[in-house]
DNA sequence: GAGTCTATCGCAACGCGTTGCAATAAGCCA
DNA sequence: TGGCTTATTGCAACGCGTTGCGATAGACTC
């Protein structure tokens, strides 16, 4: 598998179960603390270097969060967008199914053929335009 | 006009300035490089709460680009979302008519209201998506 | 103009993420 | 097992952006 001049290290199989149970989203900062909980000689840049070498490899994907952080998940997850009131706070996450027509309306517009996994919106939810209304 | 309490200063002039200057899209980091040629004295976090607070106030905007780095603009240009390629790294504007079908799509999904100037989308582009399939 | 209130500024420190470089250690071959 | 090559690690420093705090200075009242 890394017959390809990658080699596998304890800390990369650990850096992998961490992501592994942090099931869902997790920032990089939090994936760096509970890394070094767990072996506290591990350093920051190599939880960062691991995570892409991960993404790279095909068994994790990042995106860029509302204020700019990243978040990291498994690739198992399934691919999916992400959707943010700027009234409230809220996060709903898009499933392939909901994004399918959003993703088309882009191809459409664009010609681009958009990545839902980076597809990260900002807007208001149903509930926060109803009280702006008022 | 700012007789709710704020203060209109020189710094801020020259920020605003800067900003407007800066036509189209500047990085956090150009804008603080730009301010400090024209006033040494001017620290990055003066502009960056000035930038805030022009954002507060409704005369720019800021988003996060790809590497989560901030991009700020004045809000007099037209709103409008980025998509940028994955691939060759080319990134096109999408202006309110391209985008409307777009944000009609994320409604219908999700009832929320999108934000046309935080909208900013990944993936590929035409000529990279025909380099692939070959 | 003197005095008061408080928004703004500069400074210093922090947090997240990245990069360069030297030291380490993994993998490979004999 | 011994020796070689080089991927990986740790360290230190940097860049961008943010925050807290004391000092400054703008605006308002008298």
């Amino acid at each position: 598998m890394q017959a390809r001049g990658q080699r596998w290290t304890e800390q990369r199989q650990l850096i992998a179960d961490v992501l592994a149970a942090s099931d869902g989203h997790a920032t990089g900062a939090e994936l760096v603390e509970r890394v070094r909980a767990a072996d506290p000689s591990a350093t920051p840049s190599t939880v960062y270097r691991t995570l892409d070498l991960l993404e790279e490899l095909g068994f994790a994907t990042h995106h860029h969060g509302v204020d700019g952080r990243e978040t990291y998940h498994l690739e198992e997850v399934v691919a999916h967008g992400h959707v943010h009131c700027q009234g409230c706070g809220a996060e709903v996450e898009l499933n392939a199914d909901l994004a399918q027509p959003i993703l088309a309306a882009i191809e459409r517009a664009t010609g681009y053929a958009a990545d839902l996994d980076h597809l990260s919106l900002q807007g208001r939810c149903p509930s926060c335009r109803a009280a702006a209304a008022r």
